[in-house]
DNA sequence: GACTACCTACGACAGTCGTAGTAGAGGCGA
DNA sequence: TCGCCTCTACTACGACTGTCGTAGGTAGTC
């Protein structure tokens, strides 16, 4: 069936970002964020982008002034989680550990990063 | 342009599952694992994705018996390396400490795993 | 009023994915 | 040998995506 009706493609998200980052836009200024991110699309592509976020429910617009603003209507945090969880569940099967190991032995961190993450796990440790 | 060849759709990444679970298998053997998983696809189906699978060069066949061996190519470090340096150029700007301490917030650990972390990040700190 | 600039609506098109059917070859038991 | 079972090769097809072009409205400006 393929039921997948969160799903966002790349070029989606990416003008869902801009909404994130920017706040409400027309399709102009997130045209201008995108092509200053090195994303070099066509104005009516960007339109495109931002009517199938709304049909989707991923944004709405409103017509105040000339041109249709557009707001995200998910957080970027939803967004994110869920994300998070297909990967988990496709990649690791569902179990977050090996993921967050895998981070942190493959990626660099900051001083404070680490600082961060270190009172963090504490915390989980009393909790546990 | 979308030149995204490193990218395996979901049910394409399911039967690589498949094939790192199993190790070797033949199109029967695929289905019968995702069977047993509830992926409930028609055996031409999981033949068309081992195919796929092969012409992207994910995986390889050969006829040694009555039917067409399948291995996996890549490894399942590799495509998950991947996987995850996508989500966070997606959504994290290539940054994985914002990723790793969502994870830590919202998911949930085993006292072993905790331990496993923590000293991890021992070693991280005395690193630096 | 006509020109210009900008906006939206709609259609289009190719590539990818998930899913599967059909035709035809090869082996094996009756 | 005949028929059946299983496998492969091919084709198909709809949904989704990324990408735009064109047509037509609206609003200042000369």
């Amino acid at each position: 069936m393929t039921v997948r009706q969160l799903d966002l493609g790349e070029a989606e998200l990416s003008v869902l970002r801009a909404l994130w980052d920017r706040g409400p836009s027309t399709v102009r200024e997130v045209l201008a964020h995108l092509h200053e991110r090195g994303r070099l699309v066509a104005y009516t592509t960007v339109q495109t982008l931002l009517t199938r976020l709304e049909t989707k429910r991923f944004a709405v617009s409103d017509k105040s002034g000339l041109a249709f603003v557009y707001r995200a209507k998910v957080s970027r945090d939803r967004i994110t989680k869920s994300r998070v969880g297909t990967l988990l569940t496709q990649l690791f099967d569902g179990e977050a550990a090996p993921l967050v190991l895998q981070l942190i032995k493959s990626e660099k961190f900051t001083p404070k990063e680490i600082q961060e993450l270190q009172s963090l796990i504490e915390d989980l440790d009393t909790k546990s």
